[in-house]
DNA sequence: ATGCACCCTGTAGCAACTACAGGGTCAAGC
DNA sequence: GCTTGACCCTGTAGTTGCTACAGGGTGCAT
């Protein structure tokens, strides 16, 4: 299949596959005479790997590493494991940042009561970060 | 003060305070004869403002309005509300898209049971969407 | 033969910094 | 008086993960 199918087939935009390719993620495909990249298979595979792998935020790093496991069947799956659970780890202390920070955002925006620039809590929050009941 | 005192007082980068001033998010300061930087109060208080929009997730357009309405006392407040609003509205999607992430990284990751990477269930995972049970 | 969809390479842009390279300034110590 | 070291300067290039051209070639239908 051509690049545009592939495009279509895994919902990846065109030049991200390039990229992909370029920074050697994917592996160069053949080519037709006209010079046109020709998939297969086993390429489409590989990039719905590294795209669900990028929904699920895993870095483009650790998709190689990922990858690299997975083209070697007789290695240790534990490190697939740590690399995901590290990962996970990674997204639960976002949500806690984010969560603290959605609070600290609601309690500024909560002491809002309209009026002019120079009475404005929020602004005034924003300068000052010793109002702030939580870290960040 | 000069560049080293500020970085130290607001816990921002050297670099980074340059950055700021070449990209119009700081006033250039006045010079000393040896052509230093040369801070007062007023550049400090404004760094912190934007050092703590930042640590809030704001970016830095969102600050430069910001900026604008704390430099014009008598605008209305409303906008600078609904800056936050809107940015807070963007950190619940944003914890609600990585809670999703995290219950898909935890079942799949429950699912490895050790072994070799031929039959790990992270990896078959990672390669095939339809395993998931939200969308992401 | 001409239009159009598709493909190619190479480079530059985005956000928000960070990290040099290559140089100047200033006070302290020998 | 000269060196050492900490600090400062400008300008440019790197980071991550793409995305968007510019400027050209290919393939098929009308």
């Amino acid at each position: 299949m051509k690049i545009g199918e592939l495009s279509r087939a895994t919902g990846t935009n065109i030049e991200t596959i390039r990229y992909y390719e370029r920074i050697g993620l994917l592996p160069a495909p053949g080519r037709t005479a006209a010079n046109y990249r020709s998939y297969g298979d086993a390429h489409r595979a590989r990039l719905r790997f590294v795209r669900h792998s990028r929904d699920l935020g895993f870095t483009i790093e650790e998709i190689r590493s990922l990858l690299d496991l997975s083209d070697d069947p007789g290695r240790d799956c534990g490190d697939a494991d740590r690399i995901a659970t590290r990962h996970l780890e990674q997204v639960e202390e976002k949500i806690a940042q984010l969560t603290l920070l959605r609070d600290e955002l609601a309690r500024i925006i909560g002491r809002c009561r309209g009026g002019v620039a120079a009475d404005c809590r929020v602004i005034e929050a924003l300068g000052d970060h010793s109002h702030c009941e939580s870290a960040h």
